[in-house]
DNA sequence: TTTGTTTGCGTAACCGATTGCCTTGATGGA
DNA sequence: TCCATCAAGGCAATCGGTTACGCAAACAAA
């Protein structure tokens, strides 16, 4: 409990007998002071164990070298590469991360973003949560002039920046796989369509159907949350359709595989009686049995050009062009859930 | 890029004719304030949209109100509740947590100490990687008095605050459940033994098995970091042991699903030919097949009593002992993977 | 020698909230 | 009437860095 005074700049000054201004700079590696002199203040300040004050400088500097990120969740595979990608590119610009979770609960998500906000955070990368509707709560980073990038899950109506996958293509890019494979009823498990992801999807999924002269049945598509309860639920439902589907999209890989199992414990053959393709490349689907086809997400690289895009304007390297999206490539991903066909 | 100038307590206290330091006690409810003035400021501030500004009260007050958190990883069930268990009593308490993971890097674990001692946490809360040795990069921490709670992951020689389960007891029960099931030769699957969970389930099993009259056999032991390679690998050793195992105890689900799966490719049947057993009832347990068996670990639980024996410290309410260790209650959830008799 | 230019560093005014100590007016009791 | 007490706020120093501006010395050019 005795805690040692700190030290301050102003300890390192007297020991040396400069100024603290001098030590400031000399900490900063400020090229104005002597290199001799720089070198002194920085042994110094390592001799008597001195730390930078944050806060002292953010409050002088009005910026706190800190950029915060708002996830709809913690707890994937997906989300964790993301988050390595930003690190990666944070550790090298030097920035600070603050990780804020929603759970996909938009209340959450709102109030974390008003607690970044006071913590006054230089910039923000974000990923909506499932229930977000609208970008209100995020406004007073806009009004601040507080630059936002989103990732993934966005608002595609609004003016920001955007880091994506091609939604659509990939629904359809899945759905034709099904189709190439001798599906002809096709179900579609999937959430709230109004978050793009969903919605682009199943915009995909639809088109993919059209193409082949497939025609749409609403009866085939199943809104959900994506949750355990969910993957069983999509089972018995599929279970009890007549004519049986004989194909599943599912825009979760965790969903499709508790679907899986359930339809296996239904005496179900997969992909005989009906194919599976999920969504994600989690780890998960390599462990389940039949392995499960799915559209792989570059998580790392979201995260790093995210990141980049966000240091880059903040560093003043870059503006960030309001309206831009970018677009990272995705791939289907094919393994034996799906592969009626020998190939 | 307009900023706005910030609103301050000056701007509330010209607004209303008063000094600055009324307008801050006001904002802080001080009843040495008139209610009615404290109302009076409280409406201003709203209405004036300030904000507080947290690096001159933490400059000011030489406290930040923050609890850093380290973990060892992200992506784990447990990991996850356990945060949302800290992030209950932190909110309740009205203190802010920063997260920050070491993958499992002795490295990261330590520059991530240092960063939080930078930001001045007023208390953490860490899980070690498994690489760590020793408590050197905590000990700034101690000598400036700021408090640090372990869980999980401890250093048992250490004089520390821990919260953790019973380790041995957890192991002497998964090994017992399995001779219970008729296991004769059970191999260990399991991490680095100089992490204290390793090393207590290790010996839960060892003792497990001598008091049931059960030779130990060092082949049987198998060290492997636990990554999905080391279900593989695992797998392909004890099918190539003779005499055949004929129980495995793995002291994580995930490598644990991995390495069944893998016994399952080469025509292994599970629980008939082996038993399995895992560790942590992560969600991929009730996905596989067969079901695995596990040992629950109350992961909100032990999150919700570290952060509410640091924050009853920081406020006074009471005093860290400095060599408590807390227990928490585990216990093994027995599901198919390991039922070689009918029950 | 005089007049720029650098180089290298010091002065002092911030940044915004907090808090120990004071002041003022009101109230009460003797 | 006089002093003690109390309620309600104000004053000003403080936390530790940062930075616009200033100033002296040294050196070069004229």
């Amino acid at each position: 409990m005795e805690t040692k005074k700190e030290v301050t700049i102003y300890d390192i000054a007297q020991k040396l007998a400069l100024s603290s201004s001098t030590v400031s700079r000399g900490l900063q590696g400020n090229p104005t002071i002597n290199l001799k002199t720089r070198e002194r203040i920085q042994e110094a300040a390592r001799e008597l164990g001195y730390r930078h004050n944050t806060f002292a400088s953010s409050l002088r500097k009005q910026k706190t070298n800190t950029i915060g990120v708002i996830i709809h969740e913690l707890s994937s595979s997906f989300i964790t590469s993301v988050l390595a990608g930003i690190e990666k590119v944070t550790s090298e610009t030097g920035y600070d991360i603050l990780i804020a979770h929603s759970s996909e609960s938009f209340e959450k998500e709102a109030a974390n973003a008003l607690n970044l906000f006071h913590k006054r955070v230089d910039g923000l990368i974000a990923s909506l949560s499932l229930q977000t509707k609208g970008l209100d709560h995020f406004k007073q980073f806009e009004e601040k002039g507080i630059p936002v990038v989103y990732f993934d899950r966005v608002e595609e109506k609004s003016d920001s920046v955007k880091v994506v996958i091609d939604n659509y293509r990939s629904g359809y890019q899945a759905t034709q796989h099904l189709i190439d494979q001798g599906c002809e009823r096709i179900v579609l498990v999937t959430a709230n369509l109004q978050r793009n992801v969903y919605d682009q999807r199943h915009k995909g999924y639809k088109d993919a159907l059209f193409d082949n002269g497939i025609p749409f049945n609403s009866k085939y598509v199943l809104i959900k949350d994506l949750s355990e309860q969910c993957g069983i639920e999509a089972a018995l439902q599929i279970i009890k359709m007549r004519p049986m589907p004989d194909g599943a999209f599912f825009t979760n890989d965790f969903s499709a595989a508790v679907c899986m199992k359930t339809l296996k414990e239904h005496g179900l053959r997969i992909p005989e009686d009906i194919a599976i393709v999920g969504f994600n490349n989690d780890t998960i689907g390599k462990i389940i049995e039949p392995q499960l086809t799915t559209i792989n997400y570059p998580g790392s690289e979201m995260g790093e050009v995210a990141a980049r895009h966000l240091t880059n304007h903040l560093r003043g390297l870059s503006t960030l062009d309001n309206t831009s999206t970018i677009v990272i490539q995705s791939d289907l991903i094919i393994r034996k859930s799906s592969l009626k066909k020998a190939t």
